[in-house]
RNA sequence: GCGCCCGUAGCUCAGUUGGAUAGAGUACCUGGCUUCGAACCAGGUGGUCGGGAGUUCGAAUCUCUCCGGGCGCGCCA
């Protein structure tokens, strides 16, 4: 209807510039909106307002020449100019009935577009370390990460999700070895826990394997294990002592033996974060190896490129990207004095990687404390002849969380924090997903976990599934009634009311929202669309009956009822979200 | 200090990319179940959109400036 409007206008913009010589551009975005109060009709338009200048002319007046030239149609009842040059459409009362039987027919596929066109696109997201389970913190990107994905593949693009797996670097020789110092106090071997280390319980756990697999075949003695190594903190270097233990544990296990007790830990924790996820609704498609890029020698390949096409130089021992020729605020270094490549050099490696893969789309999710990387990941696809743009960042803002008025850490390294699976097993699958995509994602959050608990009866979501549960209900007891509802060929002339003719606009509108959710990476107007969704039909509800004598009638509100209820579905199962027929 | 994000009702947040009288939830007050599910509905109280200046027909939205909060600024990942 929106795009009827649209056209409308486009057509009598162009007669007037013929034929009254007006000086307008023809390229102006024609913005139709619903208007918010049927006194301002149902779709309005500010174009008039917009041309006023271009046309030399007050806005009432152009609007009123737009307005004459505007072709009738049977759907629009009448337009009218208002207020400062508003023009205002009326639509005829059964211009949304083609939506109802469009949903009636379409079912699940209704929202559902080619806008995208099979545009290849990768969504990456969570990506977190494998140092421990995932904790809340992480539970925003999930959410938001999958729901972004399945609206984008809802809407037409060939979508596909992909964890980057950090198996390479210190914080993962830091696992390894916090395991190997757990697994030496099972051996009977005391030992000061670094404080440094990984202290939360799974790490016992996965020491425990191993000794029951291995049995003692990794023990150490304790003055083997502390042989030269820097005092702890507090007094000491907490960083210099745990990488003290690390380089010990290397050369007292040899790398087969160490690789044995990293990789066990390493596998766990993949696993456990894998198995999360999916309880959480979430699954990927590819699981990628920050590792492997240094096995396939991808790394040393990407600073050769970077090197012969000039853009890297020596200084103090190291090699540096000049980083900042492409806008970033510093040059970075790619290869230490030690001859190890840093992270950010595996990072070029993996984001030319993601191009070549053939995506012409990739979008990052990440946590917003790593914006300050976003400038030199970019400048080095740019450095190596990439479109920088075909590469997206979506920062996702923190979620606080709060117990007892108290904000909690979550700090994974003390191994004091709240996991995604308890908040799951707390609250429920539903209400966390949908908790978490409510809010858009660059505002930072509020988790009051004792809310969340307590009165997880008062989480929005239930609000939704009422309605959804409410409209199975209804066509249950007609069921039960021996009433026979015929909704394809139901006379929706009998809807009449203002309620029902706000919801048949709201469902029209459904897919445009969708789509815009998918361009403006914005799952929560999806969210924000059903609750209106929702607030419209309860209101329906409690103002009308359904299961009425009037054959006619009954059947015409169980058609749109059925509609709503359609619509609540696929919106909720974008966002990982059941729709249950009763609660 | 420099950079990015943010500031909207007591609280948690929307606001269709510059539109008409700034909206929900929650909290508080009033009313609605003998009738399709009250996990709901109808109504009410509640605002200097952080402050100020500017841009224009029109600003919560754009620009500048100040105030306040978050996060970055490593040869860590």
């Amino acid at each position: 209807m929106k795009q009827i409007i649209h056209d409308l206008i486009e057509q009598s913009l162009a007669g007037l510039q013929q034929a009254e010589q007006l000086p307008i551009d023809l390229n102006t975005n024609i913005q139709v909106t619903p208007s918010k109060d049927r006194s301002q009709g149902d779709f309005a338009s500010n174009i008039a307002m917009k041309l006023a200048k271009q046309a030399g002319k007050p806005p009432r007046e152009l609007a009123n020449l737009i307005v004459e030239r505007i072709t009738a149609i049977g759907a629009i009842d009448k337009i009218e100019v208002a207020g400062p040059g508003f023009i205002n459409f009326y639509l005829a009362s059964d211009a949304g009935h083609s939506v109802i039987r469009d949903i009636l027919q379409q079912g699940e596929a209704y929202g559902r577009s080619d806008f995208g066109k099979g545009q290849k696109v990768q969504v990456e997201f969570v990506s977190a370390n494998p140092t421990g389970p995932l904790h809340v913190g992480h539970g925003r990107g999930a959410a938001y990460g999958a729901t972004l994905a399945a609206i984008l593949s809802y809407v037409g693009f060939d979508v596909q999700c992909e964890y980057y797996v950090n198996d390479a670097g210190r914080q993962m020789d830091i696992l390894g070895t916090s395991t190997w110092l757990r697994y030496l106090e099972l051996c009977g071997i005391e030992i000061a826990f670094p404080s440094n280390g990984y202290q939360g319980d799974y790490v016992w756990d996965i020491a425990a394997t191993l000794h029951r697999q291995y049995g003692d075949r990794f023990q150490r003695n304790n003055d083997q294990v502390m042989r030269d190594v820097h005092a702890d903190a507090p007094g000491g270097d907490k960083e210099k002592h745990i990488d003290d233990l690390i380089a010990n544990a290397r050369a007292l296990l040899g790398e087969a033996d160490y690789r044995i007790v990293f990789d066990e830990a390493l596998d766990t924790l993949v696993d456990v974060i894998r198995k999360d996820l999916h309880a959480f609704g979430v699954d990927y498609d590819n699981w990628f190896s920050e590792r492997s890029l240094g096995n396939n020698d991808a790394i040393d390949n990407v600073i050769q490129r970077l090197s012969d096409n000039g853009h890297v130089y020596q200084k103090d021992g190291a090699l540096w990207f000049r980083s900042t020729d492409f806008g970033d605020e510093k040059d970075r270094v790619v290869k230490r004095d030690n001859g190890l490549t840093t992270y950010f050099a595996s990072d070029i490696a993996y984001h030319v990687d993601k191009f070549e893969r053939g995506f012409e789309h990739v979008i990052n999710v990440w946590g917003a404390d790593h914006h300050g990387y976003i400038a030199r990941v970019k400048a080095s696809l740019t450095a190596l002849g990439y479109n920088a743009d075909r590469l997206e960042i979506q920062l996702v803002q923190f979620a606080n969380l709060f117990e007892n008025g108290a904000r909690l850490s979550m700090s994974t390294r003390s191994g004091e924090f709240v996991t995604l699976r308890q908040l799951r097993e707390d609250v429920g699958q539903d209400a966390a997903r949908f908790f978490y995509v409510m809010r858009k994602s660059d505002q930072h959050m509020d988790f009051d976990l004792d809310l969340a608990r307590d009165r997880s009866s008062d989480n929005p979501v239930y609000y939704l599934q009422y309605a959804h549960a409410r409209i199975c209900s209804v066509k249950r007891q007609c069921e039960e009634k021996g009433l026979k509802l015929s909704l394809q060929d139901a006379n929706l002339n009998r809807l009449e009311n203002s309620h029902e003719l706000q919801l048949i606009k709201q469902l029209g509108l459904y897919p445009e929202r969708v789509q815009s959710a998918a361009l403006r990476r914005e799952p929560h107007i999806v969210v924000n669309y059903l609750r209106d969704l929702a607030n419209q039909f309860h209101s329906w509800y409690n103002a009308h009956q359904f299961i009425v004598d009037d054959v006619e009638l009954r059947d015409a509100r169980a058609a749109l009822a059925t509609v709503v209820g359609q619509v609540l579905h696929n919106g909720l199962n974008l966002m990982g979200v059941s729709a249950p027929d009763k609660m």
